[in-house]
DNA sequence: AAGGGGAGCAACCGCAAGCGC
DNA sequence: GGCGCTTGCGGTTGCTCCCCT
């Protein structure tokens, strides 16, 4: 047995939409608000299937919609946000003002995967096709802009950390092992990172793998087997007299938590993790995408 | 001028999570 | 806990327009 269909599909209509269904359809939610999308396309006297509806409604009617075309620093936004958060495009579009997921993908599709493709950068990975890369080991290697490293290596991190919490918890609930707080792991460290508010900026919106991160027992204990150097820093140890479960991260460590110094002092960021977004979106001023061909 | 092909975009489809019963 | 319904999301399709030959 199939899946049961969405909605009774004989005798509706399907196809693009009139201007008539829009304006009912606009008419229908201004005075009572969508309610249940089953049902809306019978009250508001529409032969459309409610899925039909809501999309309608979403990714074209709605009164805060932004349209017309993506302005550069849209697509500069567009493709950091892709670089972390991947496929996700509900997630980048709710990052972006105005701007539909649909209407996101479709750019991305049609226009920045292209871009990429073009000059050599695997619209997937956002890294340079020629290279093959296990986590972090072109980064270092690439003279790309300090922004652009910190986007793929913060998600590098990220991911990396996720699977090897994935791995450890695994281990740890084999095991049951206690663990000293000073065997915290750079994977550790990171995550208290991501945890905090920097990390937050970023995966508000990501309730699902923030759960599945925050609930696991690994990141609430430290976990053993990988010993990091990680420069001068870190001694984030949560004291018990500091009533905040997590300090403020230091952007450097993000830096050194990822793998590379700056060879020049200029690069580094200022501490401010009130600033943590623009970190991320510090590009230089050049047009288009050139702050990516710097990368190849 | 006509038609073939590609690009762009709106809409559809199917899956999965959330939620209430 | 199981089940069914609803909603949200990402991938895909198909239509329309435009450009090139």
């Amino acid at each position: 047995m199939g899946r049961a269909p969405c909605c009774e599909k004989t005798g509706l209509k399907r196809g693009p939409w009139t201007q008539e269904e829009d304006q009912l359809l606009v008419d229908y939610i201004k005075n009572h608000g969508h309610g249940s999308w089953r049902s809306l396309p019978k009250l508001a006297g529409l032969l459309r299937c409610g899925k039909s509806c809501r999309l309608r409604w979403t990714n074209y009617l709605r009164p805060d919609i932004k349209r017309g075309p993506f302005s550069p620093e849209e697509e500069k936004l567009v493709i950091q946000l892709h670089a972390i958060l991947g496929n996700r495009w509900a997630a980048i579009a709710a990052q972006i003002p105005g701007r539909t997921d649909n209407e996101i993908k479709n750019l991305w599709n049609t226009h920045l995967r292209k871009r990429l493709l073009s000059i050599g950068i695997d619209p997937q990975t956002h890294e340079p096709t020629s290279i093959s890369s296990p986590l972090m080991g072109p980064l270092k290697r690439l003279p790309a802009s300090p922004s652009t490293r910190h986007m793929a290596q913060w998600e590098s991190a990220r991911l990396e950390a996720e699977a090897r919490l994935s791995l450890e918890s695994s281990l740890l609930l084999a095991q049951s092992t206690p663990l000293t707080p000073n065997k915290r792991t750079n994977t550790d460290y990171f995550l208290r990172i991501w945890h905090s508010e920097v990390g937050n900026s970023f995966r508000n919106i990501d309730i699902k793998r923030k759960k599945l991160i925050c609930s696991s027992p690994a990141s609430q204990a430290s976990v053993s087997g990988m010993t990091v150097e990680m420069g001068p820093k870190p001694e984030p140890e949560q004291s018990s007299s500091n009533p905040e479960p997590e300090s403020k991260p230091n952007i450097k460590d993000i830096h050194l938590y990822a793998g590379y110094t700056h060879s020049s002092s200029s690069d580094e960021v200022e501490d401010s993790s009130d600033t943590a977004l623009q970190l991320f979106f510090d590009f230089p001023g050049q047009n288009d995408m050139s702050f990516l061909e710097a990368q190849v």
